[in-house]
RNA sequence: GCGGGCGUGGUGGAAUGGUAGACACACAGGACUUAAAAUCCUGAGAGGGUAUCCUCGUGCGGGUUCAAGUCCCGCCGCCCGCACCA
């Protein structure tokens, strides 16, 4: 018999096969008791886009491994899916088609759900839920009822970007280059009144409580401290010296009060009462400030944009400069909703300060003198000095390093009074601000509050929820529909009875992402959660998810945890024990010569000498290739996995995107390299196929040979790297490990088949059995028929996980690899744990040694056990 | 602008401070075949040499160390986030 008698293995036709089997089996399912020995595995959700594109089947993948590897090492395993389902794209979707939010957003999961189902992925789909559901949102809206009595929420005044022509809020991905991005029209600031979550009250608790999260990448747990960025300094009154003054105090916060000598200016937000104040007079200050509110939101567009100012009439006191005032400036890069929203700026120490200070000739005094530096000679010009060093210019404070000039200039203002009120007081301040959850849109969770002329704010009664979104809603025009709705928005006030106004803003669709993975572990469950089980689930052990949500989504989860533990839905802090941000898959992304983006399907490349050339297939029109960036819908640079798993099956697809990039690494997406997966595929059914008709013989002699010896460390040795590798998420290595294995399997089999011992035979089950059983979590449907052909009848996924045999793992001689100034020279082969003297002796018996050394002995030799040997010449 | 990350052959990548390039893809040569596909074998970082070998080499420039892809300092390039995209 040789290799090609055997069939081809097909997945058209097992991979269905085997995902009926599971379906009928409820394999993947889990009951809705408390489990015994509980592991959550949990991907990010999608968004109902339509289609699945290649990052969501690197993430899902990557989650089934997890999942399909715990339940074989014997854990009840939750792993459910959902779908993120509010949001923009539907009411856009409403706009341009005509086609009902709720319409398209289902046709979408129900599209995107055969596609994921299509990758025989080990989900629990009786679970399954999106949050555009009225039983989610009804429990989301009780959620909400409860955080007000609890005192988390308020309401509070905060800016939008707001687009004049088309009369709507618009999200800061609409504004292009300051402009509305249907309108085209100049973007404004406009305050509006909104509901907020209070996480500013948690951020001391939520910044602690990272030290405990040890199982989250270093980098997501520095990212968010600086996201809440906690610092500390000194909040400080600057008595105003102009008699003509709307105030007598200006107080301003700072984190640098060691600078304060070097201090050449006030500066106050646009949005500062005192700004308002004087520009009732100034009416130049009116267009300065109409000016900073004539672009975005967005902290991107402010910090970006050119530091401007507006010198006012006033000027305050230098509070440790006798005789010295400062002037007071309006300034575009100061944040109300920072500090005080005023600030003292040093030039010398702050780079923002310099840039400002330069651009209105304001003096530049330098007070922190670097370490080497020479007080006389010292200056700055463009580049302000922010490192350690030595005050210097500042009086009392001279010859102190910074820290001990900031808490001797805090004592010194603390004591002093000013209008009544000590002139400094040290405080603790957060950058973190609290979560605003108001959106002027339809397709969101109504915030289930009305509002009434005589009793106020009143909460929808508990019995009267949900507030469900209203069918009938047009999107002919911009804006809100829920606002222009009389049926949804005339009401009567729950308390006086009178006509009332409801609540026409919906949630962020933050808060829905915010909670999901509670409501799994009782999806259908009348209450929010079910306490005692989402205590049994929770935290999730695995939660895998892209970089980009390593800050909101996860900070605003960790909220609202938090949150739910205070008014008694869930009993713990932390909703994510373990955290996995994988990298992103980006692509190139074409435009045709009337600048409309192409989709990869649409474009043809060739080389023309060195140069790569793309053609528009249709129509040959030659076509722009353009950056690599993160897969989007708008920049239609996503590619659809569906034709790929048609020609190749899930297992194939799979293994691909799980075996090259290390998975927290970003990739540029190229199909090279499927093809290799796919003759892999053929190659594992191969070779278990060759390696069960050798099973199957009957043989006699029973030696201890070395291959088979040899075989079965191997094999063992394979189990041990892959066990630890899926375990710590290396998949990219636990597949080289898997490649490893099964390369010397394919030395063993036809080297052993010809007369094969009991021995030989014993050696090839445990590496064949163990070659399926840890591709099983990778290639679950190809693992499963391959189990089959070796004569199980328990299903693989239902087999336990493999223990290494620590007896095979250690080797009796180790390759050192022998060095001369660093330079590899030889090696040499000695017993393990070999004596530092004989391993010198070895290593300078080299004759490339010898050569170098050249008769002289060594000046040093290093010997570290079991690794290298250093000789120094 | 601020915060975070990444950078290794033709390609994806591997490497507790200890043999750089495991494993794979692509490529080239060979075997099998009427032929192709599939499969199997062999080769390969770059440069030099018949060969044993030698020199260089992990974005760039310095430094620490017996030893640096890995640690430190300074740059460059790319990616992610910046609170109304999800």
């Amino acid at each position: 018999m040789t290799a090609n008698d055997f069939e081809r293995y097909n997945p058209r036709e097992k991979e269905p096969f085997w995902q009926k089997t599971w379906d009928e089996k409820e394999t993947f399912t889990v009951s809705d008791e408390i489990p015994a020995d509980p592991y959550y595995v949990l991907e990010m959700f999608p968004y109902p886009s339509g289609r699945i594109h290649v990052g969501h089947v690197r993430n899902y993948a990557m989650g089934d491994v997890v999942a399909r590897f715990q339940r074989a090492r014997g854990k009840t395993v939750l792993h459910p899916m959902g779908w993120d389902a509010f949001g923009m794209p539907a009411e856009n979707a409403a706009m341009a088609n005509k086609v009902h939010p709720r319409e398209w957003t289902y046709a979408n999961i129900a599209a995107m759900r055969t596609q994921l189902q299509s990758m025989g992925l080990s989900l629990d789909w009786s679970r399954e839920f999106a949050t555009c559901d009225e039983a989610y949102y009804h429990r989301q809206q009780m959620l909400f009822l409860d955080f007000l009595e609890a005192g988390l929420v308020t309401r509070k005044t905060s800016k939008v970007n707001w687009d004049p022509v088309d009369q709507t809020v618009l999200a800061n991905e609409q504004v292009i280059d300051g402009r509305g991005w249907r309108s085209g029209a100049l973007v404004e600031q406009r305050e509006l009144t909104q509901w907020f979550f209070k996480i500013s009250d948690f951020a001391e608790e939520l910044l602690e409580a990272i030290d405990g999260l040890d199982n989250w990448p270093e980098k997501v747990r520095l990212m968010q401290q600086n996201w809440i960025g906690r610092s500390e300094g000194l909040r400080m009154l600057f008595e105003v010296a102009t008699e003509q003054s709307p105030a007598k105090t200006i107080e301003v916060f700072t984190t640098r009060p060691d600078t304060l000598f070097g201090a050449s200016f006030i500066a106050l937000s646009a949005d500062h009462p005192l700004a308002a104040e004087l520009a009732k007079t100034d009416p130049a200050l009116v267009d300065f400030i109409a000016e900073c509110h004539r672009m975005g939101t967005a902290a991107e567009t402010i910090e970006t944009a050119e530091k401007k100012g507006f010198k006012t009439t006033l000027e305050v006191k230098h509070p440790v400069i006798e005789g010295a005032t400062l002037p007071v400036y309006v300034a575009n890069f100061v944040l109300m909703d920072y500090g005080t929203g005023a600030i003292f700026g040093c030039p010398g120490h702050d780079q923002r300060d310099l840039d400002f200070a330069n651009a209105y000739g304001l003096p530049v005094i330098p007070v922190i003198l670097p370490e080497d530096a020479d007080p006389k000679s010292f200056t700055i010009t463009d580049e302000a000095y922010t490192g350690p060093g030595k005050v210097f210019n500042s009086g009392f404070l001279d010859g102190l390093d910074v820290e001990d000039a900031k808490a001797k200039i805090a004592q010194t203002l603390e004591t002093r009074l000013v209008d009544g009120k000590p002139q400094g007081v040290r405080q603790t301040n957060y950058r973190l601000r609290d979560w605003g959850i108001s959106r002027q849109r339809y397709w969101g969770c109504p915030i289930p509050v009305i509002h009434c002329d005589h009793c106020g704010v009143v909460p929808v009664p508990k019995d009267q929820l949900p507030v469900r979104l209203p069918e009938d809603v047009e999107f002919d025009t911009p804006g809100n529909p829920l606002d222009r709705h009389p049926g949804f928005r005339n009401t009567t006030c729950p308390e006086c009875g009178a006509e009332a106004r409801r609540e026409t803003d919906t949630m962020d669709t933050f808060v829905d992402s915010s909670w999901y993975f509670a409501r799994f572990t009782a999806p259908g469950a009348e209450t929010p959660t079910v306490p005692a089980l989402a205590n049994a689930w929770m935290p999730v052990d695995q939660y895998i998810g892209g970089i980009e949500h390593a800050i909101l989504h996860l900070l605003y989860s960790r909220f609202f945890t938090r949150a739910m533990k205070k008014t008694g839905h869930i009993g713990i802090d932390e909703p994510f024990k373990g955290l996995f941000t994988q990298g992103m898959v980006t692509h190139e992304t074409y435009k045709d010569d009337s600048g409309q983006w192409l989709a990869p399907t649409e474009v043809a490349i060739e080389m023309v000498g060195e140069e790569r050339v793309a053609r528009h297939i249709g129509t040959g029109k030659p076509v722009t290739i353009g950056s690599v960036e993160k897969m989007s819908k708008s920049k239609r640079n996503v590619i659809d996995p569906e034709d790929m798993i048609a020609a190749y099956g899930a297992d194939t697809v799979r293994w691909f995107v799980l075996s090259d990039s290390p998975p927290e690494r970003d990739v540029q997406w190229t199909e090279a390299g499927i093809e290799g997966a796919w003759r892999y595929v053929q190659r594992v059914w191969r070779l278990v196929n060759e390696a069960s008709a050798v099973l199957d013989t009957s043989a006699e002699t029973l030696d201890e040979d070395p291959a088979s010896i040899e075989m079965l460390k191997t094999a063992h040795k394979a189990v041990d790297q892959i066990t630890r590798d899926i375990a710590g998420l290396r998949f990219n290595r636990a597949v080289a490990q898997v490649y490893e294995l099964t390369n010397a399997i394919s030395k063993f089999l036809p080297a052993i088949a010809p007369a094969p011992s009991l021995t030989a035979i014993k050696a090839l089950r445990t590496s064949v059995e163990f070659l399926i059983q840890t591709i099983a979590p990778m290639m679950p449907h190809l693992a499963e028929s391959c189990w089959g052909v070796l004569g199980h009848d328990r299903m693989v996924c239902d087999t336990p996980w493999p223990e290494a045999d620590p007896r095979y793992l250690v080797d009796d001689t180790v390759v050192l690899a022998v060095q001369v100034n660093g330079k590899r020279r030889g090696e040499i082969s000695v017993a393990k744990d070999a004596a530092g003297p004989q391993v010198e002796e070895a290593a300078l018996a080299l004759d490339a040694v010898a050569r170098i050394l050249d008769g002289k002995s060594p000046k040093k030799v290093i010997v570290v056990p079991n690794r290298i040997v250093n000789v120094v010449a």
